[in-house]
DNA sequence: CGCGAGATTGGAACATGTTCTAATCCGGCT
DNA sequence: AGCCGGATTAGAACATGTTCCAATCTCGCG
């Protein structure tokens, strides 16, 4: 098995039948030992992060701390920002599930946007020098484009689903090309599909306007309460302050 | 004379009557030199950030090819990124003069928006590396707000000129708290106000979208025609394709 | 059981941002 | 002219991300 683990999984991929304790097949055992190395990388990156912020992840510290050897801790992630951009992951999923537990109530697609923008900033904003972090590995390296795609496209998605006022779909495939503007091009002029379209787009503008609101708190330009202002004025300019 | 210069001024600061070419005052001429060896790094921190983005620009290089030590460079400026965005003012200097000479065409404040967007993201587009290094510097280091604050500013003062059609104010003072949601609070029903604040409004969400598919397309997710795409998307939604 | 391939380790090595220091330079002042 | 203080320099030194390597370990297989 490749030790380069897929980003879309996080920990349930290889563990099997769970009926048979002992003689469990040899292959997953030795995944096993190795999701579980991953897994305390990741745990300790976070922690780190957590308390110092991005500079505080020093790599040396995480590969001491996590008990692996630097030269394995690079087996298992390309650079430092990859680490948490797998933790990145793993937070949206979080998210995902908890959207899909207590979707964002209201009556308006307004309210139920400015909800959402509310509880998901004040999460992050909460463990300030964790986002920092994140919002850091996000923007900072290159040859990153796979994760940056995958964060903004299933944000976007949950935005949609609030918009909606419908539960975020957990199953959907990642890969569909969803909030992009590719599929402007189509001609399809049934009712059905220019709402969604719309929809989408919605989305995708209110997510950018998120996005940067956030980078703008992450240099220390404005609190939380700014962020969500900003991005309610976006919902209010596009939506209307009710409904339209 | 202090060494850090000014992030705000850039140039033009310290050269007085221009009249007299020899007996200048010497601490004017101190100064020069001064500016003078800023400029090199500057300029020569921009040459390398052109042809191979964020990390050709390693300071070792920098002070070498600029004649300067090490250590003076770092008098100079705080780190390399505070470099690159003293490089980023001048830039957003050049874009104020060009859209102050030439504002966006185009009737309705969408079709002027869009354009302005255009213009603006070719410009950075056409200089891939060195634009992808601005971006990586501002949302790249701590500490550095003001710049970051300067930047989102004077942008969204600029799509605020192109939304009303005129050319943008080049001597407002920038500490005024012109976009930010601090202002929200204020009574103030007279409708001057109130539009005036809706086109801050409108300008702050159009620029967070832009930067933000900026960042994307940084990463590598996307083209530049994918990037006026979204912020037209954005200007769409909140303007109507024609006016409103 | 013993082998062999792949994983892991410990640690050196390298690159580059950043800091520090002692020596030197420069330009004005007495 | 000679002195002085601040700016500048060359270069060492340090921190940390990243790479590399030889030795060792692990584990399934013959």
């Amino acid at each position: 098995m490749s030790a380069r683990a897929p980003a879309s999984t996080d920990g349930s991929a290889a563990a099997p039948v769970a009926g048979t304790p002992a003689p469990e097949p040899p292959v997953a055992r030795l995944a096993a030992n190795q999701l579980r190395r991953m897994r305390r990388i990741v745990d300790v990156a976070v922690e780190l992060a957590e308390q110092g912020g991005f500079e505080a992840v020093r790599l040396r510290d995480v590969a001491e701390r996590s008990d692996v050897a630097l030269g394995t801790l690079y087996k298992y992630f390309r650079s430092k920002e990859d680490i948490l951009l797998f933790a990145l992951n793993e937070e949206v999923t979080r998210l995902e599930l908890a959207l899909a537990a207590r979707p964002p109530a209201g009556a308006t697609p307004y309210r139920r946007v400015v909800e959402f923008f509310r509880r998901t900033s004040r999460a992050l904003i909460g463990r300030a020098s964790f986002s920092r972090a994140l919002i850091r590995s996000l923007t900072g390296s290159e040859d990153l484009a796979v994760q940056v795609a995958a964060f903004q496209l299933r944000m976007a998605r949950l935005v949609a689903a609030a918009l909606r006022g419908e539960p975020p779909d957990l199953l959907a495939p990642l890969d569909a090309g969803a909030t992009g503007a590719r599929a402007r091009d189509r001609r399809d002029p049934s009712a059905g599909y220019r709402l969604e379209q719309r929809e989408r787009d919605i989305a995708q503008t209110l997510m950018h306007t998120w996005f940067s609101a956030l980078v703008g708190w992450a240099a220390g330009l404005h609190n939380e309460r700014a962020v969500v202002e900003q991005v309610r004025v976006g919902a209010e300019l596009i939506l209307g302050p009710e409904e339209r």
